[in-house]
RNA sequence: GUCUCCGUAGCUCAGCUGGAUAGAGCAAUGCCCUUCUAAGGCAUCGGUCGCAGGUUCGAAUCCUGCCGGGGACGCCA
C-alpha cells in the first residue's frame, strides 16, 4: 500500500470507528466508506459522504448524522487535520500534508516499478486485439484497437495482473482463397499479362506490391505450374508476406504479441474436432438442411447458428469455438477480447459456446471499440479494405506521427464514437494535446540538466521545505498514479491513464511557471524540489510509457 | 423492424461504483518571457448535460418511452 492509500484507509478506518462509537449502526465495519478528492479544494482533500448515505439506516438527517461522527471521530495523533461539515451532509477531511514526502521517496525509490501494484494478484488475463486478416494493409480502425489493447495490456501488468497479448491469425477460410485468387492476377499484371481480379478480390495496393515482389523473384515459371501448385503458391506466399507486413507494421506501432495464434493450427491438430464433439456431448448441437447447428439460442442467443455449412467446410464461428476453450486449457482465467464495433453482434453467440462447453460466460469479456469516422477537407471519408482507398496505419503514422497517433487512439473512451479530422491532426500536430505531457517531460530533463552543471542534486534530506499550494497539488498527483493504474486496469479503461498524464503534466506547468526550481541562494529548497520534479519525471515516464508514447530528454 | 453503442461548451472529448456552483484541450478575448524551453502559465467568454417522464435526500450518471446519429442482424469473415 503506498503512502496515500495508506492516509485513505486510515481516514476510512477513523470513519468507520466514529460510527460505531456513536451508535449510528448496529455494524459498522459492514460499511463500505467511500472517499472522494472534491474539485474544489476549499471542501478538503478528502470527503465523505457517509452521513448521506447512512440516512436510512440511521433514521436521522444527513447533517446530524455528520455531527454525530464529527463528535467521535478520534483524530489525535492521526494525520487528519480537521474535518468539516459542509453542504447537505458532506465529511470535509483535511490532512497533514507531511505524508505526502513519502511519495516523493516512493516515486524515486521506485523508479520505473512506481506505480506499480498487486491489485491484479497475478490473475491470468489474455488479451487478444487487431487479429485482422492476413489480406490487406491495416487501417484506422485496427490503429486504435491496437492502440487501446496494447496500452490496456501494459496498464493491466502494470497492476499486477499476469498478461498474455495474442492475435489471432485467420489463415483459413475463404477469405484467404480471395487472397490467392488476387495475388495470382496480381502477378500476372505484374508481368504485363491480362489478368481480371477476383470479384471478392482484395484490391488493396499491398497486394500489388507482394506480387510485384514475388513476380521478380520467380517470374513466369510459377503461372506454367498446374492449377493446384499455383493455387498453393500464391496462398502460401501471400499468408506470409501479408503476415510479415502485419508483424511489421504493429513492431513500428510499437505493439508486441507474445503469441500469433494460427486458425489452420486448430484445423490440424485436432481442436475443432474436439470442441464440436464435446458441444455434442453436452447436448447442444442439432442438424438441420444439411447443416450442423449450435443451438446458441438455449444461452441467450437470438438465432441458433451454423457451425458446418451444407458443403461440409466449417464457418468461422466453429474455429473460433475451439479458439476460445484452447484459451481456457492454457490456463487463463480471463479472456479479454477487443473487437470492432462490427463484430458486436458475435458476442451472444460466443459467450453461448463458452457457456455450451461448460464454463462461465463471464469468463470471456468482450471490449468493443467503436468505429473511427474520418473527416478530410471537411467531409466523411470512406475508407474499404475493397476499393483499396482506405487510410492505412501505416499512412497514418506518416502524416500525423506515431507519439500522436497513439495518444489520439487512446486518450478517448473505446465505446464511444470517435471522429478524426485528418487535415486538423497532420496540419495542426504541434498543437496535439500530446505535446502537451511531452513538453513537460522535457521540461524537467532540461532543469535537471541544468542543475546537474551547477552542482546540485536531488535530495530526499529536506522534503519538509515542500508546502507551496503548486507543489502540493503535483505531490498530490503523483501520489494518485498507482491508484489510477489499478482503477484503469479493472476497468478495463486505459484512456484514463491519458486523462491523469493531461492532469499530472497541467500541475507541473502551472508549478513551473509559480516557483523557480534552480535557485543559488537556497540550496536545501533547490534539491527538495529536484526531488520532486524527478518523481514527476518518473511518473511521467511511467505513464507515457503504459500507452506507448515516447518521454523526449528535448523537444 | 429487432438488438447494440453514442448524443455534455462553436469543435474534439473527460466526468471514477449517483453526490456539493458540470471539466479539459482546441477556437475566441486580455494579460505574463532582463528569470530553469512561451509546444507554457494566469484570467475572461462559452453548456436547457438530445427531449419527456420515473426511482432517490440527491440524476450528466440508474429505469422507461420518444427524437437524432453510428454499427450489427449470412450456411461472409
Amino acid at each position: 500500500m503506498n503512502a496515500v492509500e495508506q492516509v485513505q484507509q486510515m481516514i476510512k478506518d477513523a470513519l468507520q470507528q466514529a460510527i460505531q462509537q456513536a451508535q449510528l449502526v448496529e455494524d459498522a465495519s459492514a460499511l463500505n466508506i467511500q472517499l472522494s478528492q472534491p474539485k474544489d479544494k476549499a471542501n478538503g482533500d478528502y470527503a465523505s459522504n457517509v452521513a448521506m448515505q447512512l440516512t436510512k439506516l440511521a433514521q436521522k438527517p444527513p447533517r446530524a448524522i455528520a455531527e454525530a461522527i464529527v463528535a467521535n471521530l478520534a483524530t489525535e495523533g492521526t494525520d487528519i487535520e480537521k474535518v468539516d461539515i459542509a453542504g447537505p451532509g458532506f465529511l470535509n477531511i483535511t490532512v497533514r500534508k507531511d505524508f505526502l514526502a513519502d511519495v516523493v521517496e516512493a516515486a524515486l525509490a521506485q523508479g520505473e516499478k512506481f506505480g506499480q501494484s498487486t491489485a491484479g494478484a497475478g490473475e491470468k488475463v489474455q488479451v487478444e486485439f487487431v487479429s485482422a486478416n492476413p489480406t490487406g494493409d491495416l487501417h484506422l480502425g485496427h490503429a486504435r484497437g491496437a492502440s487501446v489493447g496494447d496500452s490496456l495490456c501494459n496498464v493491466l501488468a502494470a497492476a499486477g495482473y499476469d498478461v498474455s497479448r495474442e492475435y489471432y491469425i485467420n489463415d483459413a477460410g475463404n477469405q484467404i482463397n480471395n487472397l490467392a485468387y488476387s495475388l495470382e492476377a496480381r502477378y500476372k499484371q505484374a508481368l504485363g499479362q491480362e489478368a481480371e481480379m477476383p470479384e471478392d478480390g482484395y484490391n488493396g495496393q499491398d497486394i500489388i506490391d507482394i506480387a510485384k515482389k514475388l513476380a521478380d523473384e520467380f517470374g513466369t515459371t510459377i503461372l506454367d505450374k498446374p492449377e493446384e501448385e499455383r493455387f498453393a503458391f500464391f496462398r502460401e506466399h501471400g499468408l506470409k508476406l501479408e503476415l510479415d507486413k502485419l508483424k511489421t507494421d504493429l513492431a513500428n506501432f510499437r505493439v508486441d504479441f507474445d503469441v500469433w495464434y494460427s486458425e489452420t493450427s486448430l484445423y490440424n491438430n485436432g481442436k475443432i474436432d474436439v470442441a464440436l464433439t464435446k458441444l455434442k456431448e453436452n447436448g447442444h448441437v442439432f442438424e438441420e438442411d444439411g447443416a450442423t447447428w449450435f443451438r446458441s439460442t438455449t444461452f441467450g442467443d437470438d438465432k441458433d447458428r451454423v457451425l458446418i455449412k451444407k458443403d461440409g467446410s466449417f464457418t468461422y464461428l466453429t474455429p473460433d469455438i475451439a479458439y476460445h476453450e484452447d484459451k481456457i486449457n492454457r490456463g487463463f482465467t480471463k479472456l479479454i477480447n477487443i473487437w470492432g464495433a462490427d463484430h458486436h453482434g458475435y458476442i451472444p453467440r460466443m459467450k453461448a459456446a463458452i457457456e455450451a462447453l461448460g464454463y462461465n460466460r463471464d469468463t470471456l469479456e468482450v471490449e468493443v471499440i467503436q468505429m473511427v469516422q474520418l473527416y478530410k477537407d471537411g467531409e466523411k471519408f470512406k475508407m474499404s479494405k475493397r476499393t483499396g482507398n482506405a487510410v492505412t496505419m501505416r499512412e497514418l503514422v506518416e502524416e500525423v506521427g506515431l507519439d500522436a497517433v497513439r495518444y489520439f487512439f487512446v486518450k478517448t473512451a473505446g465505446d464511444s464514437h470517435m471522429d478524426f479530422d485528418l487535415d486538423l491532426a497532420v496540419s495542426q500536430s504541434n498543437e496535439n494535446p500530446v505535446y502537451y505531457a511531452q513538453y513537460a517531460y522535457a521540461r524537467i530533463a532540461s532543469i535537471l540538466r541544468q542543475a546537474t552543471e551547477q552542482g546540485f542534486e536531488a535530495s530526499t534530506a529536506n522534503l519538509d521545505l515542500l508546502g507551496a499550494e503548486k507543489e502540493i497539488d503535483v505531490l498530490k498527483k503523483v501520489g494518485d498514479f498507482p491508484t489510477v493504474i489499478a482503477e484503469a486496469a479493472k476497468h478495463r479503461t486505459p484512456h484514463r491513464i491519458a486523462t491523469y498524464i493531461q492532469e499530472l503534466a497541467a500541475a507541473f506547468h502551472s508549478f513551473y511557471n509559480a516557483e523557480k526550481v534552480l535557485d543559488a541562494t537556497n540550496k536545501e529548497r533547490t534539491e527538495a524540489r529536484l526531488a520532486l520534479i524527478t518523481a514527476v519525471r518518473i511518473t511521467l515516464a511511467n505513464a507515457l510509457r503504459l500507452i506507448g508514447v515516447a518521454a523526449p530528454e528535448k523537444m
